[in-house]
DNA sequence: TTGAAAGCGCTAACAC
DNA sequence: GTGTTAGCGCTTTCAA
């Protein structure tokens, strides 16, 4: 085993005295800034490759007073929509300098302040995050950032800096709306406990206020806590129908429970659409695939996570009042009478 | 709307004039270094929160020439695997001051490459990253960084530093003789284009070689290309039984396309696992409130990212000739006969 | 087209 | 327990 002495890392003096090419310019070169004879680039790269440089970014963001990172702030990675939202983001991102940083809060604010710190800390070029509802410090950190700032998947409330989103009230009403055209009149809603989940709350709050409107009440809700699985939603299911036997129409806060209370009511012989109906919520690809498609909305994951990135690297213009709101879009499937 | 003047960012002078501490001590407050008197502390904890003041970490770790962040470089978000992994970081490095960044290859061996060069232009404390197949600039610039590199997910190959994994030729054969030892006979394989998946690939080795030990020949093999779901597994199963419709085992390389073919088999009243045999790979929780639970193998995803992150922070020894092997688990499900 | 000087905001090392 | 000094590795600015 070759005695491996703990190299100093690289700099660029090394890079310099190598090529016999000053600091500074191998440092244009480097970056392609300034004109640089075809010759002197030539022996700088060269010399840079054989060395194996690799610049050194923090010193490099501090003399230049900028960094070209992105904060990007999720609840989670476990969630199947987020995955969608990044792929959107890196997408736009791509063919540009800046590069997303992912920090996770696992659906809690105070997380979420320390993700924020710490994220700031490094003095990203811009900040992506989830959702409308922050605790005060981190909206403070944030207007104090002087970055632009996304807040992206809801534009019910208050904005920050910009909103891309879709609105969750409409996509309840929206839902309302198809549930009452096709016939259904007994409708159960079951959803995350409401606390953490302020999409679904709103969604769920759209959702009784257009059924109310139309003088059907909404009969049965269940609520549970932690992750989605299709586990999860059989039982649910299973635990709704017990307490209402008669309801005909199943309205889940997400596809993931929405696709095990599918399973489970094929399995109980249940008429789908028939006699029950049933629809999710994000129109993941999941879906695809199962006995039967659920009835979803599109809850527009891969644009919004374009659009929001669009707008912090300057693409296209920060929309009027802030907000860029995207369509909600009904996906029938096959779960819902025509 | 206020005139808001693009403020200069607050840097630890603000802090040490508000305050009226000197900036070191200051700085040694805000990272609990050193003995700070209770009432120096108060002054600047005070002084710090009032201004909203947020460190900068690119000067911080410029000065102090380290930086308290690791490298997680994994191939791809959408697929299921991977942010267990994350989770079993994340977990082992929360009561560290290392923070995880994570970078995404999408199966890239060249966008490995850039992704590893712009991480390491940081100057991580470490580095994690998915498999052992690299390129050769990613292995020398690995080498080159002399931090703490561990490879995780397999350990069939050599190691640039650390290997946290299980061993997918082993699980190919453990497979096998759960397979023979059932009693099945005409075994076929679906999996993804090789070249791409190398831990795939390996398992499909144990499995042959173990087969044909047994004097068993392998009877088919279907491929596919780019993601894999319910509906692809759907595709390829109904294709292989097409083609050879006697198999009485099929052998996935994921758990999403086995469900998609569990699915599928018993849509088309296949007696599983009577007449007809199935097992997947990875052991997901989607696995959970499937119909039936699909055979798998549990591929330790949470385990493999704790002891690497465990290892990267120090909190236990690199293992012997850098191998940490876990032990794949064979879980039967319902799929397999007993 | 190239180079020299200054300094980004913080912390290591040492002095008091 | 607190302060002073020097300098981390780059880029900005300006001069040549």
């Amino acid at each position: 085993m070759p005695q491996r002495t703990k190299r100093r890392p690289l700099t660029l003096r090394d890079v310099s005295e190598a090529s016999g090419v000053s600091e500074m310019t191998v440092s244009r070169v480097l970056r392609n800034r300034g004109d640089v004879s075809a010759a002197t680039r030539e022996k700088v790269l060269t010399a840079a490759k054989t060395l194996g440089y690799v610049p050194n970014k923090i010193a490099g963001g501090l003399a230049s007073q900028h960094v070209n990172l992105v904060a990007v702030v999720i609840p989670s990675l476990a969630n199947l929509v987020f995955p969608d939202v990044l792929s959107g983001i890196s997408a736009e991102l791509d063919d540009t300098p800046l590069q997303p940083v992912i920090g996770v809060t696992n659906y809690s604010l105070s997380r979420e302040e320390s993700v924020l710190y710490d994220m700031l800390s490094w003095r990203p070029s811009g900040v992506i995050l989830a959702g409308l509802e922050h605790n005060r410090s981190s909206r403070a950190m944030l207007e104090a950032a002087s970055v632009p700032v996304v807040e992206i998947m809801d534009i019910d409330g208050d904005v920050i800096d910009t909103a891309v989103g879709i609105s969750h009230l409409e996509a309840g009403r929206q839902m309302a709306a198809e549930i009452l055209g096709a016939g259904y009149r007994r409708i159960g809603f079951i959803g995350t406990h409401m606390p953490e989940d302020h999409r679904a709350k709103k969604r769920l709050a759209g959702l009784e206020e257009a059924l109310q409107h139309a003088g059907v009440p909404l009969v049965a809700r269940e609520f549970y806590q932690g992750g989605s699985s299709l586990a999860k939603g059989r039982e649910l299911t299973e635990r709704i129908l017990a307490r209402e036997p008669d309801l005909d129409f199943l309205y889940y806060s997400n596809d993931m429970i929405g696709a095990g209370g599918l399973l489970w009511c094929r399995e109980q012989g249940f008429d789908i659409p028939g006699k029950l109906g049933l629809a999710g919520f994000n129109g993941v690809d999941l879906l695809e695939g199962l006995p039967m498609r659920l009835a979803t909305t599109d809850a527009r994951r891969v644009d919004i996570g374009r659009r929001a990135a669009r707008i912090v690297a300057g693409k296209e213009p920060r929309p009027e009042q802030g907000k860029l709101s995207l369509a909600p879009h009904f996906m029938p499937g096959d779960t819902i009478r025509k």
